[in-house]
DNA sequence: AAGGTATTGATAATAGGTTCTCATTATCAT
DNA sequence: ATGATAATGAGAACCTATTATCAATACCTT
C-alpha cells in the first residue's frame, strides 16, 4: 500500500510548479523547504515510484544529466548555457516537413525531440 | 610532437566511414580489424585528442550515452530503438519557424538539435 | 640504424550518480 | 489510540564510464 507521506507530497508539488525538467538534486533543494528532513535516497525512490506509475518521465539533455518532468503534452526544451537550467517551451513546434518520407533509407520515425540551447531570460 | 600511430589512423578511418555518431565501444570494435592490439584506453585518449583539436564532437542521445562524430555540417540524428545505433539524417532540417521571436519570455536561442527515434532500415 | 621521446596496453584508480541496507519513524486501517 | 507495515534518512555499497599509472613499445629525427 502506498502511503501519502509528506516527502512524496513535497516532490509532487515541486513537479507541479516546475517550469521545466528538474535534476534529482534540484528536486531535493526545491522540496526541502516543504519537508526539511527530506533526503536524497527518498527523492530517488520517489522518482522511481512516479516513473513506474507513468506520472513522470526522463528528459536527457546534451549535458548528459537526467532530468524529470510530469508527463504531459509534447513540448520542446530549452537549455540555458549560463545557469544550466532547462525550461519547457510550450509554443515550440517542429513544423515544416514532419512527413516520414523525408527520411531517406527506410527509417520508420516514431518520435522526435527538439532541444534548444542558449541563454534564458533571467541570465541575459 | 604528435605521432601518426596505427591506432590513431585506425580510429580516424572509423570516423571517416561511419554513418552516424559512435560509442567508444563501437569505435574500439570497428577499429580493431585495422589494429588488433588496440585497447580501450587508447580509444579514449584518441577521442580526447581529436576533441581538443576540434576534429570531433560529442553527441548525447536520450539513452544517456556519449557518442562521437566528425565535425561537419549540421544534421539530425536518428536513434534506432531496436539495434540502439545512431544514424545521421543529412536531409533533415528543422524548418518552419526558426525565428527566435517564436520563443516566449526573452530566451536567446543559439543552437538547436533535432533527435528522431524509431526503427532503422536494417531492423525493420 | 639508433636514440630520445611520445604512445601504447593492461590494470588500477577514480568519479558521479544511483541504489541498497537497516534501524528508526510515520502512515493507515482498525 | 494501537498495531502492522510501509517509508524514511544516513551512509555504505555499487555500477558504469572514463582517466591515471607505468613498464614496454613504436615513431620520428638524425
Amino acid at each position: 500500500m502506498a502511503h501519502r507521506t509528506r516527502q512524496r507530497k513535497a516532490v509532487q508539488e515541486v513537479f507541479d510548479s516546475a517550469d521545466g525538467p528538474l535534476l534529482p538534486e534540484e528536486i531535493l533543494e526545491l522540496a526541502q523547504p516543504r519537508c526539511p528532513t527530506l533526503g536524497a535516497a527518498t527523492v530517488y525512490r520517489t522518482l522511481r515510484l512516479l516513473r513506474e506509475r507513468g506520472a513522470i518521465r526522463e528528459v536527457v539533455m546534451p549535458d548528459q544529466r537526467v532530468r524529470f518532468e510530469n508527463v504531459g503534452p509534447h513540448h520542446c526544451h530549452f537549455h540555458c548555457r549560463v545557469c544550466d537550467r532547462v525550461f519547457d517551451v510550450p509554443g515550440c513546434r517542429t513544423v515544416g516537413s514532419p512527413r516520414e518520407s523525408r527520411i531517406p533509407g527506410g527509417f520508420r520515425v516514431e518520435g522526435r525531440k527538439v532541444l534548444l540551447r542558449g541563454v534564458c531570460a533571467v541570465c541575459r
